[in-house]
DNA sequence: GTTCCGCATGAATCGATAG
DNA sequence: ACTATCGATTCATGCGGAA
C-alpha cells in the first residue's frame, strides 16, 4: 500500500486510489474560504460548504472506525460579521455520518496585528474533532503536562493585568522535552492549546506550528499508524508524522508546494524545530 | 423607569415591561441546557433553540441600535457528541435579525478537574457577540492591557532602520516604525480572555467572574448606560455594573436568586473582588 | 559553542476610492 | 448600486548573523 508520499492532484480524485479504513488520523488546515478569486482554490465563503462536502466524503471512507479527523479552520469577518459556513460545515458533516465529538481551541499567541473600530485582533482557531464513531483510540498519556510550580503559587496573586493578559506556558508542555519531566508530577491537559504561529519563511502563507499536528498525532495514535493530510500544502502534518515515527500521506493539488514538501521531507535536518 | 433592581419572573414576559431602544448591553450567561429537571423548567439541549428565541426577541427590542448582546454559553458533551444547539442557535438568531459580530473565548485557567476517556476537561467558553447593525459603541481604550515583555528588550536599542518607517519586502502590506512603540506601554487586547472561575455560589450552575463582566461593560458602555442581565442568577452581572457606575437591571425566574442578588447588592463591600 | 540582538513576517480587516 | 482594488493599522516570535 500506498505510503510516506507527496501525492499531487485534488484530493477528491486522489483519496479515490485509497482503499476504505485504512487511515488512523486525518489531520488538516484546508485552504480557508476567501473572497478573492487569485488565492489558492479560491473557495468563497458561500460556497465553501458545498466545495467540501464531497471531500469529506472521502475522508470518512478511508478513516478507520477507530479513527480520527481533526479539522483545523477559522471563519473570516465578512461584511463586520462573522460568516457562518463553519458552523453550517459542521452541520452538514454530522448529516454525512461523522460524529462531532470535540472542539480545541488553538490560541495563536502572536496573532495578526492590526486595529479596527469594531474588533480586536482574531487569536484563536477551531480544532474540530470528528469520529466515525463513539469508541475511537485515543492515548491520553502521550500528550501529558508537568504541573509546574505555577498552579499552586501563581493563582494565588493574580493582578487584574494578569486576568486579562496570557502570561504563560501552563499547558504549553508540548513533546520536546517531555523525558526530562519524568518524576514529577504529570496532569492531562485541556481542549485549549497554547502556541505561537510561525513566522518562518516557507513560501506558503498558512503555516501552523509543527508542534500542532504533532499533539494530535501523539494522541490519537502509536508508532506505524497512518496519517493522511489531504491538503498538506506546506508539509508540516508530513514533518510531524516523520517526527513520530508514522506513515503519511499528504496531499496537495498545488504541484509546487507538492515539490517544496517531499524536499522537506528529504532534508529534514533543519526543518524538525 | 425602571432601574438598578431584580425583577422576579420570566424574562419574555417581565422584559415586555421595558421600552424599546432603552439597554445599551445585554451580558448574560443562560441556563445551560440539560436533561435533569432541576434548573430553569429543565431545558432540554433538543428544546433550547426554541426556548431561546422568543426572549432573544425580546432583547432585539429592548437594545439600542448602538448596543451589544454578549451571550456566554457551551454546548454540553450529549451522547459522546458535542450538541449542536449554540451552532442553531447563532444561525437562528441571525435569522432574528442579530448581526453575529465575533465570538470570543473565554479561557477558564482553573477549569474543574477530571478525567474520561475520550475527552479532556473542557477549559473555555464562547462568548458569542451579537449586534443589531454594523456601528455599535466600542470603547476599545478601557480595556488595553500591558504591552509583552518582548518590548523590553526589543526596544530597548533602536537601529537605523527602527527610526524609520520600513516597507515589508513581501507585499504584506506591512510596514513598521519601531520607534513609534517606544513609550507605549498599552497594547489593544485580543479576543481571547484568560481568566479563572470563581465559586460564589454553588446552588448556581452558571458562575463566572465578575471580571468577566466588568471586561465587556467597559468595553461596550460607559458610565451612566444601562446594562441588563436576562438571567441574573447570582447577580455577578449586576455587582459589576455598579461597580463601573452603570445602571442595570437583573430579572431571574428564581426568587431566592433574586433575594440573594439584591442582598448581595446592598451589603457590596466584600463581594466586589 | 553560547548568548545576544537585529529584523522580517504572519489564515487580517476595514473604509475609501476607483471601475 | 455593486464589485474590485488599495492603503492603513499593529504585536509577538524565532531565525540567523554577530559578539
Amino acid at each position: 500500500m500506498l505510503k510516506n508520499q507527496i501525492l499531487h492532484g485534488d484530493c477528491q480524485q486522489v483519496l479515490q486510489t485509497l482503499p476504505n479504513n485504512s487511515v488512523d488520523l486525518i489531520f488538516t488546515s484546508p485552504p480557508y474560504a476567501d473572497q478573492r478569486k487569485h488565492t489558492y482554490g479560491g473557495v468563497t465563503p458561500a460556497h465553501y460548504v458545498d466545495w467540501f462536502l464531497p471531500r469529506a466524503a472521502q475522508f470518512l471512507r478511508v478513516l478507520k472506525p477507530t479513527g480520527t479527523f481533526i479539522l483545523n479552520i477559522k471563519e473570516r469577518a465578512v461584511a463586520g460579521e462573522r460568516h457562518t459556513y463553519v458552523l453550517e460545515l459542521i452541520l452538514k458533516l454530522r448529516e454525512q455520518g461523522w460524529l462531532w465529538t470535540e472542539e480545541f481551541i488553538w490560541h495563536k499567541k502572536n496573532s495578526y496585528p492590526g486595529k479596527w473600530p469594531n474588533r480586536f485582533r482574531d487569536s484563536w482557531e477551531r480544532l474540530l474533532q470528528f469520529n466515525k464513531q463513539r469508541n475511537f483510540n485515543m492515548y491520553q498519556e502521550a500528550v501529558m503536562v508537568p504541573v509546574g510550580d505555577w498552579s499552586k503559587t501563581r493563582l494565588a496573586k493574580l493582578s487584574d493585568t494578569d486576568k486579562i493578559r496570557d502570561e504563560s506556558n501552563v499547558n504549553s508542555g508540548f513533546g520536546k522535552n517531555i523525558s526530562n519531566w519524568v518524576g514529577r508530577d504529570m496532569v492531562y491537559p485541556t481542549n485549549v492549546l497554547h502556541m505561537a504561529t510561525e513566522c518562518y519563511n516557507r513560501n506558503h502563507s498558512a503555516t501552523f506550528p509543527v508542534g500542532l499536528p504533532e499533539w494530535f498525532i501523539k494522541l490519537f495514535t502509536v508508532e506505524g499508524d497512518m496519517v493522511l493530510d489531504p491538503f498538506v500544502g506546506s508539509g508540516t502534518t508530513a514533518v510531524a508524522a516523520k517526527n513520530l515515527g508514522c506513515n503519511f500521506i499528504g496531499i496537495d493539488i498545488n504541484e509546487v508546494f507538492c515539490e517544496l514538501t517531499t524536499n522537506r521531507l528529504t532534508l529534514q535536518t533543519s526543518l524538525t524545530q
